[in-house]
DNA sequence: CTCCCTGCAAACTATTTGCACCGTC
DNA sequence: GACGGTGCAAATAGTTTGCAGGGAG
């Protein structure tokens, strides 16, 4: 994992070079997701933004989400059947290991994923530009109860 | 891929051994999951249905898929910047490459797939009992214009 | 001082639900 | 004939948009 804080920079000149302005809103949204392993909902996001700007909306987040998508400073994890994830730390496509029971997600280590976009492109004939690995099971603590 | 035709029948007897009535709407909603390679949306569904049964509604086409779902006779890919898809003759989880320009959806060969889960079991600890594995790119006729 | 950003409320859209009538079993 | 299914319309929920005031540069 990147270093947090030296994410939270990284995505503060990215927004500056794109001359987008440094709110304290924007910054503690950037806070929440440099540091974050847990891969935050924007509900996730919201509470954790709340006891510094309690006026904060929703419409913020999104917004904010959306000009980070742009400048491609956060990776958008959609699940159709829950809220969607966020991944400020590596933000590129990367696998996921989800678990069910309390939603914890992780990033394994995998090697395989380059060989195996290859041999895709190779049998399909696709030009694969982009992945979205997920494998859904249950973690070793909510095993254990 | 099964044959549609003994696909079809397949889905029909599960929906019987449920005390589910065939009525002429549903066995259309099946026809089209059961043929299709393509993947259909519920829309596409809807257009494929609404020839033979013009006052169809969506919502009859959603209250349908939701049955099959919990009979296991469809698989749903939910995409969260567009519709989901839906296939019939393969439902149960594998991997599909998607061509962003013109939406086709391939289930391509591939192997490693259940390697691949027992790795990650190994080093993550997680039971894993499901997956989505998705490749997008464009496919060979949309590279071609 | 300019103009982007925020935050409220309203709009939007895909999906779900309620209910009366219809048709399978 | 009973009761599950259909189809219309209304409800729902997550996300997006419009707009006026506030604050970064």
């Amino acid at each position: 994992m990147a270093d947090p804080d030296s994410r939270l920079k990284h995505m503060v000149a990215a927004l500056r070079d794109n001359q987008y302005r440094i709110t304290p809103q924007r910054l503690a949204i950037l806070k929440v997701l440099a540091q974050s392993d847990g891969h935050p909902s924007v509900e996730g996001i919201y509470e954790q933004v709340k006891p510094d700007f309690p006026t904060t909306s929703l419409a913020t987040i999104y917004k904010n989400i959306a000009v980070l998508k742009h400048l491609e400073q956060v990776l958008e994890l959609g699940f159709s059947d829950d809220s969607n994830r966020y991944d400020g730390n590596k933000p590129y496509d990367h696998p996921h290991v989800v678990c069910t029971t309390c939603k914890t997600i992780l990033d394994p280590e995998i090697s395989v994923v380059e060989d195996l976009t290859k041999e895709l492109m190779r049998k399909t004939g696709f030009s694969i530009t982009r992945h979205r690995l997920d494998f859904f099971g249950v973690c070793p603590d909510c095993q254990n109860r």
